[in-house]
Parts: structure tokens; sequence; C-alpha cells
DNA sequence: TCATATT
């Protein structure tokens, strides 16, 4: 990273706290993240609570268009201690919350110089890949992301468009300069290069819409998400990233935390027989929802569990506010269960159907609506 | 003629 040129060569070590430059500015490039492809309704206590669950949180900042306060689906986190944001990245970048793959990284010193140097590329040959066009680029500057946008129905078809994020405005500036009205080598029809519309400039049209999606996914439930949501199920850990980037997220997890694969051919099958009786089940003794949502017990965790495989379980079916491993106090070890707390019913309900006998690692995992137990007379 | 990456 380039971060230290900006806070100069003689920055001090503090000892267990920040590094404090000669310039006083504080250099927090070891400790503060950048998190994109945030689920649209993620709100700034989910995010604070998502990453709290790494470590202790110095600040953290969900941004939103200022006007509408609607979430641009980025935010900030800062940790206290370096090891933290290393641990974040780790264990959170590539996790899947929603339709979302969100992605976790260190954020780059903000500057005026990094702003608007995002791009616009419309008619690309259909054959090219982002690899192609990210070699196309490449040689104008430091590229930190590209896209090229493709086709819903057909399934990957690439639609000749796509973006391109450079490091620094000026680098897209020259990109224009040099790309724009070009023929890629061997394409019969050239190439438009322009800077991207800013996501606060949007349509008030397409605002519209927005939040009649969000209120639509909120009021009717994921019933025509279904077999979107549960296609994901299989691939937890795999698969591809419809986002980009990111690596696989389950297997990942859980090679790392007990070297062991989870096993997708073990996953119960959708069934709304399993979904019915085990909502009916659930009414029995369901405590309903208790404060902010609907609290879930999982039973079998293994002594390593964290806050983070919860999220990695749940975070698929919908809006999750809270998650939380029970520890023996001594030890610090997992006691074999767990609580998620999620918004939605309908929502919880499908991870309960889905997630209850879900082999993790060599466990089998319990899960159901925590049950009240102060009315068992 | 466009999904979202700099507080």
């Amino acid at each position: 990273m380039e971060t230290q040129v900006s806070n100069g060569p003689s920055g001090t070590s503090l000892p267990n706290g920040p590094v404090i430059s000669t310039n006083g500015s504080t250099d927090d490039s070891k400790t503060n993240l950048i998190v994109n492809y945030l689920p649209q309704n993620m709100t700034q206590e989910e995010f604070k609570s998502l990453f709290g669950s790494i470590g202790e949180i110095e600040s953290c900042k969900l941004v939103r268009d200022k006007i509408t306060g609607q979430s641009l689906g980025y935010g900030f986190v800062n940790y206290v201690d370096p090891n933290d944001a290393d641990k974040a990245i780790n264990t959170l970048n590539g996790l899947k919350l929603q339709t979302k793959t969100i992605k976790v990284s260190y954020a780059r010193p903000s500057s005026a110089s990094i702003r608007d140097a995002n791009l616009y590329v419309s008619g690309l040959p259909k054959t090219m890949s982002q690899k192609d066009m990210e070699q196309l680029f490449s040689q104008y500057g430091r590229i930190i992301t590209s896209r090229i946008l493709v086709d819903q129905v057909t399934a990957g078809i690439s639609r000749g468009v796509g973006f391109i994020r450079f490091d620094k405005r000026n680098e897209a500036e020259e990109a224009i300069k040099g790309l724009n009205g070009q023929k890629p080598l061997g394409a019969a029809e050239p190439i438009t290069v322009k800077f991207a519309n800013n996501p606060s400039q949007k349509t008030g049209q397409a605002l519209l819409t927005q939040l009649y999606q969000t209120a639509a996914r909120r009021y009717t439930g994921p019933l025509h998400h279904q077999t979107q949501r549960f296609s994901m199920i299989p691939s937890l850990g795999k698969g591809p990233d419809p986002n980009n980037s990111s690596k696989p997220i389950l297997d990942n997890l859980l090679n790392a935390s007990y070297g062991i694969k989870s096993s997708p051919t073990l996953f119960p099958r959708f069934s709304p027989i399993t979904i019915d009786s085990m909502t009916s089940l659930a009414g029995v003794n369901l405590t309903g929802p208790t404060g902010a949502g609907w609290c879930i017990f999982v039973y079998n965790l293994s002594p390593e569990a964290d806050e983070s495989v919860l999220w990695q379980l749940f975070g698929p079916f919908g809006a999750v506010t809270n998650v939380k491993v029970i520890r023996d106090f001594t030890t610090n070890k997992c006691k074999g269960f767990g609580f998620v707390t999620m918004t939605n019913y309908d929502e919880a309900a499908m991870a309960i159907a889905s997630l209850n006998g879900y082999r993790l690692g060599d466990r089998v995992l319990q899960v159901s609506f925590k049950t009240s137990k102060q009315h068992k007379a």
C-alpha cells in the first residue's frame, strides 16, 4: 500500500495506540476497512453487529445518500487493533448476505484524487472477458475494480457494457483519451469510454422503482425469491460469485476452522411439506417476535464456533440483526449453542427449514425458533 | 445509457 507516503516517512508508533504521523493525523491504514456490496436493507446497527463480532471497533459507518437516506451499499469499519482488521478481511470477505456477496478490504486513504475515477464502457465485443477488459485498461493505471454486465436471462452472456474503476481520477481521464472511440484489436466496432454516472444522481423513476422493490421485499416476503435463495444453499462456499472477486465462503471457513468440508449432498432439499410442518410445529410454543425480530436457537455448534459462523449460515436467508455464540465463562469455548435474530418471519422460517439438520463439519445442527422457557408450567 | 468503492 502507498498509504505510508501520504502520512510521511516519519510516523511514530505509540505502544498499544494508533500510529501518529508527524503532521498529527492518525495512520489507520492497517485498521480501517471499506466494505462493499452490502445488502440494500442492512442498517447501521446490523453493520456494527456484524463487524463488531470480530473485535473492538473504533468507529464504523454505513454510508447513506445525503438526500434520500438510502444506503449506498458500502461502509467503513475502523478497528482498534490491526489484527482484528486482518481477521475481518479473512473471515468476512466473501460473506453472502441475502443476494449479495460482501467485499472487505483495506480502505485507501481518503483523498480527492481517488474520487470520480469510475468509467462506463460500452460497445465492447461480446466475446471480451473481464480479464481482457482489464488488460486493455491497465496500461493507464491501477484498476481497483472492474465488471462486465451480463444478460440475466441467458445467464452470463455479455451485454457489451461494463465498468472500470481506477485508483486515481487522472488515470481514468487518460484512459478516456486513449481508448474512447478506439477499436480493441480485432474488434469490429469502436468502444465508448466515459465517466460513469454517480450513484447519488439517480433519476426519480429509478428511485421510486428502488423504493418499491425494497418495500415489496419487506412486506410480501421472499416467496418469489425461493428458487434464488435455495439455489444458494448447496453453493454455500462455492459456486459462481455474482459480484466478482471474492472467494468461497463456507468451505473456506470450514477448512480453516475445522479442516472439514461440508457435504452439499446432505443438505436437506426444499420441500413445502418441510416448511409447513416446521412452521405449524413452531407455532405451538413460539414466543413471537421478541423486540427487534425472531430469535432462532442453534444447537450442536463446535467448541471452536464463533459469531462469523452464524453470519455465514444465516446471512444468505435474509435480514439478520444479531448473532451470539454462548461461551463458557472460564474456557471461552462455545458451549454448543448460539442464537440468531432475524427481522422477518418467513426468512427466519426458511433459514430454519434449510439449516436444521445441516452438517457443519462433523456435526449435525439443530435449528429452531427459540422457545419460551417461562411459560412451560 | 449504468452496478455501485472513499466517510
